[in-house]
DNA sequence: CTTTGTGAACGGATTCACAGCT
DNA sequence: AGCTGTGAATCCGTTCACAAAG
């Protein structure tokens, strides 16, 4: 590194890092109710986790609380909006302007929770050139210029899943060092860029686990025919 | 249970539970490129896990696998199915059709995986009676009615975060007993009811968390004001 | 007396490594 | 020889329980 401005560089367990978005915006509601402070069991409450767990995660952020007191909201949001890197602005392009990309493009809270979307790219002429939301869809061609000029941080994969290593691999080659994935596919990215999947049928077919499990009578029998015989061994 | 029709219900790790919807995608696309067999080490790199867990995992289900040859693709796609509770359709219902729910009512996708979304529901009055995708948008107060005459089973929330407990509490009520979750709000459900969320806000601040980490110098500031400063104490 | 912060105990999930079967 | 299945070891996350601080 070229100059020590961290002392210390706390790690952060990855389980804590997933639930401080859910400590945040918990802490966001208590201030918008004018709580000056707030304990660790009212937040856990509020986020839906348990006093213990709030506490122990808090702690490796650093020692905001005050014994007998609880925690200053105010205080403690911007320490952890610092943390999350909450104090700039991250620029978002969307890749594949289907249903889903095309319903993401059109969501107002990106914008509002810092990250703007800067672009839109396509493959299929049809879409390219046409504007939603007062952006343009470029040809995914462009995504290297694009995110140049853009300083993009934050890649949305939107397209079918055949598509997705290949827009993935462009969108690294282009700069873009965080991805979300919403192809219903395995992406392989290389260890400095970060990748989160989103996957509805995963989703659902999870929900579908536990909802046989318990026997539930609800939802009507598939024809034979849709269902895989075993083999005759 | 009315009869033991199984001697031993096995009890799988819920992580297990949450891969296997992968190794099934993993497997189905094995077996449309035509393999009889496939080895831990090959489904592994296929579903981006490693063997000894893809071993472990499936070993959960029973012991399906040939030493010396690898498994039965055709088979294990049979087993992982039913333990899935893939054999017979869930019908689901879509609570709140704005950007989000408009672009889930339309994706195709969720009746081909035996989801068929059998109901709409909503509370906007200009919303309500529209048809999206053949299917008319009930008033939410129809609920109740809808969900026992169409055998729903799941429950899809993508209302603003205001409305997300009450509707979740209605979908109950009414018999739901899985909901997915997209509203970002935690919604609190009774132990016997499965619940699983989507935040796409929390997972761009996840990536956001690890972006900063890295000292990516992509983004642009944030105007000073837009930051919480800290307590004068 | 209240509430944090944290070592220590616990439990679950992952990985290792090899015995067992084909 | 090849690959599964699984105890044992290890790692990581959660919960407990209490000393420290106000």
């Amino acid at each position: 590194m070229a100059e020590g401005s961290k002392r210390h560089v706390r790690k952060i367990p990855e389980a804590t890092v997933n639930r401080l978005p859910i400590y945040l915006r918990s802490l966001l509601e208590a201030a918008g109710d004018g709580l000056p402070t707030i304990s660790s069991e009212r937040l856990a409450e509020l986020s839906g986790f348990n006093a213990a767990k709030v506490r122990k995660d808090l702690s490796y952020l650093g020692s905001y609380g005050t014994r007998g007191v609880g925690y200053d909201v105010e205080y403690l949001v911007f320490q952890m909006s610092r943390e999350l890197g909450l104090t700039k602005e991250w620029h978002v392009v969307i890749a594949g302007l289907g249903n889903l990309g095309h319903a993401l493009a059109n969501y107002g809270g990106f914008t509002e929770r810092g990250f703007p979307v800067a672009a839109l790219v396509d493959a299929d002429p049809k879409v390219v050139g046409t504007e939603i939301n007062g952006l343009e869809v470029r040809h995914i061609d462009e995504l290297e210029a694009i995110a140049g000029s853009h300083q993009i941080a934050i890649g949305i994969i939107a397209t079918p899943a055949a598509a997705a290593q290949e827009v993935a691999d462009r969108m690294i080659a282009a700069g873009v060092s965080s991805i979300l994935n919403f192809a219903p596919t395995i992406v392989t990215v290389p260890p400095e860029v970060s990748l989160r999947k989103v996957d509805l049928a995963v989703e659902l077919q999870i929900l579908s686990f536990y909802q046989q499990r318990r026997g539930a009578e609800a939802g009507a029998a598939l024809p034979p025919e849709a269902t895989v015989a075993p083999p005759a061994g």
